[in-house]
DNA sequence: CTGAAAGCGCTAACAG
DNA sequence: CTGTTAGCGCTTTCAG
């Protein structure tokens, strides 16, 4: 900028305004800067500007994987929104781990972005005090933050979807409806089962823990969950799988075809299968848009109690939810 | 830092010191500045220390869009390399749009990243002549640099894959293919176009326009072109599909079954169709990490003449792809 | 082992 | 309309 201001024979500032567009330069001047710019190839450096004006126009994002459809799905519409407002958006994979978690969050802080959005891997999160303290945003998306601290948040309505994916089973005839969820510590999988639960006493149905399966990361243990339950001397005839990787788990592990099926979490192709899946879709594009907004709204200056956002759910019937149990 | 410096009674360098751990610094004293530290809540700004060492420890990752599996495998590996490397990363999706791309890659420029992985949505990179004269590392991934720039370039073996798909339904008794293609502007497609006119030409097969759509968007067109080339007196009786999205509308578009079937590009659940479906298979992820390499290595000075990898493609035999022409 | 001074590249505040 | 000065928060250089 220096050699700018030199070579255009003008002061440092004016370049600054040149380069900034600022009203009140001479527009001979200004073409004289531009010339200089031009023909010195310079570029404004903005970490230096932003370093100076306090603020990154910069955002960080944690989520759990992007190569999973449904944060991919997040992250697209969450940059979406950060780059209609000029922001730039770093981007990290927890993979589950509230280490990882963690470290992300600070190095983002460290640099200083404006605001975060953040898939929670972790149970705690006081770490992040200093860094709310400081002025930073945080919206917490898809689960709440640890240890009861009060934050924006926007979730889905897990219980109420996983209810809703149970009544369509048991108005289906099913009595005997199996639930295959993720590990109880994640939120959404202890939110997914206690709206399985809620639905059975609804409907006056018994919850039967050999009916149960949390947490079954493998292929081959899955496996063998679903042949001890149809083993059982009153075996599920229905399915309720608690996302959407165990859902394609369980389609890959099924001995037989012929069970019911629901699956929490929507994806791709499920309506090519055969039968289609019928499936509780949440809106992952939805949630991202929704957590950025929100964010912005903060990192804007409003200041009104934090937000807790559920976001619906919608059952999609395809066929593998709409059979009967066999006669 | 300064705030720090007066409360432990110490100069500012030694402040720094103990927050970099810097060797030399009298215990006493460290402790005496950590307490300080703790009491007071500073964080280092990264940003500012970016700004004086004059590297920022950050690269930019531009793709067509995060949501489509193939650029979230990609991204998550450059991610990975780049968490091993200390380095965060700027996502953005280009969206198959020069400008954007163009805005993307200034954009992170601007903000001084080491370096750049690039899946060019464009067809003319001078833009990146600046950058590159003022020391910023970039590497092209998945298509290279257009204008016949020379940088380095990791590219998937399109040409070749898609012969061996070709060479496959051929070597199944298919005279009669068809291919279906994306947009003719975009470099894989045109590879991949090529690839299947010279498996047919050393079949000594003909090259038949009629048998060849290129870059149809929507579902509906999709099905035309289908319900044309069925129509035709002599119609194929298998079909290349050139890529992931192209593979999936098919087989929603298609009004029968019973054709066989090659998609370039591998996708979930391929196996679990019925037929299930078989596939060139790209390794995104492969993709992403020797792209991510090859720049780090760049970034740490290597100089070298710039290289073009060519990463092989795989035929996964599932079923679609081996059933014989009617007879 | 510790510190003072300079400066990375920019903008804010205030003169002229 | 243009310029000067100060300083964002840090590291580098050099001197104690």
């Amino acid at each position: 900028m220096n050699d700018v201001a030199a070579a255009a024979g003008v002061a440092l500032k004016t370049v600054s305004r040149v380069v900034n567009n600022e009203a009140g330069v001479n527009s001979a001047t200004a073409e004289r800067v531009l010339a200089a710019i031009e023909r010195l190839g310079y570029r404004r450096n903005d970490s230096a500007r932003m370093l100076r004006r306090g603020r990154t126009a910069s955002i960080g994002l944690v989520i759990e994987d992007v190569a999973d459809p449904f944060y991919s799905g997040l992250s697209r519409a969450v940059e979406d929104v950060a780059r209609r407002r000029g922001h730039l958006v770093f981007t990290g994979s927890s993979g589950e781990n509230a280490t990882r978690e963690r470290e992300l969050v600070l190095a983002f802080c460290a640099r200083r972005v404006d605001g975060l959005i953040i898939v929670p891997a972790g149970e705690d999160h006081d770490y992040l005090s200093p860094e709310l303290d400081a002025g930073i945003s945080a919206v917490f998306a898809d689960r709440p933050a640890g240890s009861g601290r009060i934050v924006d948040t926007v979730l889905c309505d897990n219980a109420g979807g996983s209810r809703t994916g149970t009544e369509h089973l048991i108005r289906h005839g099913h009595r005997r409806i199996a639930f295959l969820g993720d590990q109880p510590a994640i939120f959404t999988a202890g939110q997914r089962l206690t709206g399985y639960r809620e639905a059975l006493l609804a409907a006056g149905l018994p919850y039967d823990e050999d009916l149960v399966t949390m947490g079954v990361p493998d292929q081959a243990r899955l496996a063998g969950e679903l042949a001890r339950m149809l083993a059982l001397p009153d075996p599920p005839t229905a399915l309720l799988t608690g996302n959407g990787r165990t859902t394609v788990s369980t389609l890959r592990a099924l001995p037989r075809r012929d069970l019911a099926l629901v699956g929490f979490d929507d994806f791709e192709l499920a309506d090519l299968l055969d039968p289609a899946i019928t499936v509780i879709a949440q809106d992952p594009v939805r949630l991202g848009t929704t957590a950025a907004e929100l964010l912005f709204h903060r990192m804007s200056g409003n200041i009104d109690p934090y937000r807790q956002i559920e976001l619906p759910t919608r059952l999609i019937p395809r066929g593998s939810g709409e059979r009967p149990p066999p006669s």
